[in-house]
DNA sequence: TAGTGTGAAATCTTTCACAGCA
DNA sequence: TGCTGTGAAAGATTTCACACTA
């Protein structure tokens, strides 16, 4: 039996995805000089029921206060370990394009605890060219990189028709998670994958759009 | 009652959200010269189950043959058509810095229903540059040229701070769906917002990164 | 009083399993 | 035989409703 297997509390899927939401709220919240936080106001904050932050909030093994609420500094802190935000994870990103330059560039990663270590293109001409304070390097030297440093996050910001090779790639240097931004959907062994994608986004809203409007 | 209240058939949230990637597939494969296929090839394709396939494609009112599958052609069209994918929409971008700027470069669109008529900024430097065949106005001008042309989709790429007053011009112009990119949940009347965040996406990847290495 | 924590109900989504057809 | 279409079961998620307590 596998160490994850014996995690103490497996927190649901949907709760984890909003994780992320919560912890901003709550950073913003510190920031307006707010310590303490209803579970209703929460709520309001990401346009949820405040059943479900509770509910969420449970899974942490929280405890707010019946009758106050929580303690916003308290609260992020076990968030923030939940996520495992209190370590620091080391990311490539290969294909800098527009796309993979605007993420090379990307400030807002909240807190920092992600650092972007590499930037990789197969494009000659890119090749030694500074994007966001790292010079881009050839792909081919990924996995000796990947190597040398600790790199658990991979972006793929590559055309399509790359995109598979390079998981490939990912996963034979050991990165397990990766973030995929290109329009294909990635076949892994082991991997996590998450995609993100401008014109699936699009054609989903496209869909509300008709159903509004009748 | 609402036309919209008498669609024939509601597709469920989570079918909606994968017609794109079934579209998609569909697509590569009449690429390839594929004229017929099954449910079972689609769901290797999308990494599901081939029964969840048929039943979103159930929704559809689709009629795929017993014993042979569906025919990519003709099931593209279901899916263009169920999406809403035979009309063109105008889309807008503010907040042209690198990632605004890369989505305006973007030329993944599938099939280009979706059309970028508008690109604003605030910053007077920028206005009146161009990028990706389109000029910078400034986002003073954004409501009178919403009222001028059609634009369905507004795209939010601002900075976190600007990007609820962006989405209540929207709102104020008549833009009922948003793509979100702002670091940012938006609060909005009636709007259909989706949210796309590079550090959210992160942490939740951080999130199974750290539970498999146990 | 205001707000948490949580069983239980309601709803949504996925998967199974199989009748039925080309 | 191979594959669709779909009821029904299983599973996940959301929401309700209320006991409980600072």
């Amino acid at each position: 039996m596998y160490i994850s297997d014996v995690k103490p509390v497996t927190i649901p899927k949907a709760t984890v995805s909003r994780l992320p939401l919560y912890l901003h709220a709550l950073e913003a919240l510190a920031a307006e000089g707010t310590c303490t936080v209803s579970s209703k106001m929460l709520a309001q904050r990401l346009n949820v029921n405040a059943a479900k932050v509770r509910k969420d909030l449970s899974f942490l093994g929280t405890h707010g206060v019946r009758g106050v609420g929580y303690d916003c500094a308290e609260l992020s802190k076990q968030i923030r370990h939940a996520l495992g935000l209190t370590r620091d994870f080391g990311v490539v990103i290969v294909g800098i394009g527009n796309l993979g330059a605007a993420l090379a560039s990307y400030d807002g990663f909240g807190a920092a605890r992600f650092h972007i270590v590499g930037l990789y293109d197969a494009d000659e001409a890119k090749v030694g060219t500074n994007v966001g304070g790292l010079t881009i390097r050839h792909v081919r030297h990924l996995a000796a990189d990947v190597a040398e440093n600790t790199v658990e996050i991979g972006i793929i910001a590559t055309p399509a028709a790359v995109a598979q090779d390079v998981a490939r790639q990912f996963e034979e240097c050991g990165i397990r998670s990766i973030l995929n931004f290109a329009q294909t959907i990635l076949q892994v062994e082991q991997a996590d994958v998450r995609r993100v994608d401008l014109s699936t986004e699009l054609q989903i809203l496209g869909y509300y759009v008709r159903s509004e409007s009748g």
